[in-house]
DNA sequence: AATACATATGAATAAGTGTTCATATGTTAA
DNA sequence: TTAACATATGAACACTTATTCATATGTATT
């Protein structure tokens, strides 16, 4: 075949040269990659899911948001650490509590794609698309 | 059951009682949560979003995937199975070959969505949104 | 000032995950 | 059958991450 050299390495066998290269020349850089995974590193958690799931009904403070859920105070403001830095909630004070909202919508796309993949599978996800809009 | 109770539970303290229970009754359960979490963990990954990007211009095998990204071929064949068992790629057999591409194109879609949130930081971002169409 | 309280943060632990190396599977050709 | 090869898989290890507990911060009230 012509577009397999094998020479003198045996670490990579089997290349189509052009199809490689073409990819290549486009191929996003680690940082990029690294940046675009760690969007969605942040949604790759259930706790965090149900946190920005009740924040998509209305905003909440952090023990509302700890009760609705299930999980402890601690936990969830570790947890909205994690969504503040990656810009995905705001908040504003009122006295000693704090409200939690989502920062902008792409949350709501985002979870209406992965439910759109999810419900190929699974009755329960076509349910919850409605509530994304 | 009962809904709320914090009369004599002291770690429960600020609820309001009609947030909670009304983003309660529509809030996705721990397993539903669990599934959504997976999709996106699955993307959630630096080598695997370089692996979707390149499927995303076109079908590669094992080998040209790892030349591709700069990773080991075991290393991809692994990944591949993350992706396989998530429904996110396919392939089909040629000769002693595997080419595996994109299973459908809710992969782009997310692709889309992750790039737009990262671009309002990240000048890179938009350049890409281009390739995802 | 002191106290109460909502939330944040640090440290420690346990569970999860990606890579590497070695080996196995399955296909093609001799 | 045997050999070669593309890919898959299992085990081990390093690294990451989510939770818990204890403590700190900052705000309101007395």
């Amino acid at each position: 075949m012509a577009d397999r050299e094998q020479v003198d390495r045996c670490e990579v066998t089997c290349i189509h040269e052009e199809a490689v290269s073409a990819v290549k020349q486009i191929m996003i850089s680690d940082d990029e990659a690294q940046s675009l995974a760690d969007i969605f590193k942040t949604l790759a958690d259930r706790t965090r899911v149900k946190m920005l799931f009740a924040l998509m009904q209305r905003e909440l403070c952090v023990c509302d948001l700890a009760a609705v859920i299930g999980a402890s105070e601690s936990s969830v403001s570790h947890q909205l650490r994690v969504l503040r830095t990656n810009k995905l909630v705001r908040f504003r004070r009122d006295g000693k509590m704090l409200y939690y909202s989502l920062a902008d919508d792409h949350v709501i796309t985002l979870f209406k794609q992965g439910l759109e993949h999810a419900s190929h599978d699974e009755a329960w996800a076509a349910q919850f698309l409605d509530l994304c809009r």
